[in-house]
DNA sequence: GGCGCGCGCGCC
DNA sequence: GGCGCGCGCGCC
């Protein structure tokens, strides 16, 4: 439980805002949380904040202070967003413990549909790789009830979990200044979305390899490695096996109208067309892009001077977030984002389609310029 | 029975 | 990895 409430006030809590924010989220901290000027500015990273946070005010307290804060300082949708999780994990540790109840009564629990593909798949992924040669201490004969499915998926996950490599992105600087990847890997009956937060693990994260990662975490819909994360690879006669399928699912674009119906955290890979770029400040653009399914925003933070995009080019995300902008759905960075612009090339029929009309049609083309030029 | 949607597959 | 086709399922 404290765990959880530590998870998710560094997570959604304080990752959902940006470094401006932050900056007055703490001006505001030493007030509620009585908290020093000292001791905070000794804080150099949000994680060490979120502890600081915690010391001060215990987990639980620390998740409802920090929500009274974001409200104060109307940064409602991270508000908004803490509260949901905090819902989630007090809900949670109430249907464990309910479930465990129950399960002394009712001992053939059959483990019921979960909600929602990826869950369900998640679950029978669990199941399949607590197979006896990866963790003996597990009991396969017995079927999980669904609140130890959910055990196993939030929170540190101690034993091995075997996946294939898909794909994974060469190491970036983040927004925390740490050098971090992420990967794509898969069981055989689902794939996951890997932040890496530890930059040498790159060797072990090849494609085509099969390995086995301990002691990492699990989000609501992603694994976490750390420096503190075990990666090595599986022994040869451990093969995952990931049929066809499921690659091309997971290395294909999500669609618009499919977002739409995602719950607000949900991790998106994948290329957008730019329809329109709908604002531009120092700190923040707004792109709308397309696809033959619909229309949404993306909200990109951070300066983005140098970035130079237009109608047509096309963004690569990894690692966006669903997020909500009042009813709108919306694609938003976090701090582990990583955003390139795929310029679209300048086909050369277009040029040759240029070059008739400007001979055939002088008038009408310096207009059609001075229309895309402005 | 018709229509639409979602998914899988294969080609580029 | 995108795109387009075709199949199958479910709803009206």
């Amino acid at each position: 439980m404290e765990y959880e409430y530590r998870e998710i006030l560094l997570l959604t809590g304080l990752e959902e805002i940006t470094k401006k924010e932050l900056q007055r989220f703490k001006y505001f901290v030493m007030d509620e949380f009585k908290i020093s000027r000292s001791q905070l500015e000794e804080t150099t990273n949000r994680t060490e904040l979120a502890d600081l946070l915690i010391q001060s005010a215990g987990p639980a307290l620390a998740v409802t202070k920090t929500i009274h804060l974001f409200q104060k300082l109307n940064y409602m949708h991270a508000a908004k967003c803490l509260q949901e999780q905090k819902k989630k994990v007090e809900s949670q540790s109430m249907t464990n413990r309910k479930k465990k109840e129950t399960q002394q009564v009712e001992k053939r629990s059959q483990a019921e549909s979960c909600s929602g593909a990826s869950a369900t798949s998640r679950g029978e992924s669990s199941k399949k790789n607590s197979a006896p040669e990866v963790h003996p201490q597990a009991k396969p004969q017995k079927q999980q009830t669904v609140a130890e499915q959910e055990a196993i998926r939030e929170g540190l996950q101690k034993d091995p979990l075997a996946v294939l490599v898909l794909k994974t992105t060469n190491p970036f600087k983040c927004e925390t200044e740490e050098d971090i990847f992420h990967v794509t890997v898969a069981t055989a009956t689902a794939f996951f979305f890997v932040k890496v937060l530890y930059a040498p693990f790159k060797d072990k994260f090849t494609p085509r390899r099969t390995i086995k990662i301990s002691n990492y975490l699990w989000h609501f819909n992603f694994l976490e490695v750390t420096s503190s994360s075990i990666v090595v690879d599986a022994d040869t006669d451990l093969k995952v096996c990931v049929p066809n399928n499921l690659r091309q699912k997971a290395g294909r674009t999500p669609t618009i109208k499919m977002l739409k119906t995602q719950p607000c955290g949900t991790i998106v890979n994948g290329i957008f067309k730019v329809q329109k770029i709908t604002e531009k400040q120092k700190d923040r653009v707004l792109y709308g892009v397309e696809d033959k399914t619909g229309e949404m925003d993306v909200l990109v933070l951070g300066n983005q001077d140098k970035i130079k995009c237009e109608t047509g080019d096309k963004l690569r995300l990894v690692f966006f977030e669903v997020s909500e902008d009042g009813e709108k759905t919306q694609l938003k960075s976090g701090p582990y984002s990583f955003f390139k612009v795929i310029k679209s090339p300048k086909p050369k029929t277009e040029q040759k389609e240029k070059f008739t009309l400007k001979s055939t049609h002088l008038n009408n083309t310096s207009l059609k310029d001075s229309n895309t030029a402005s």
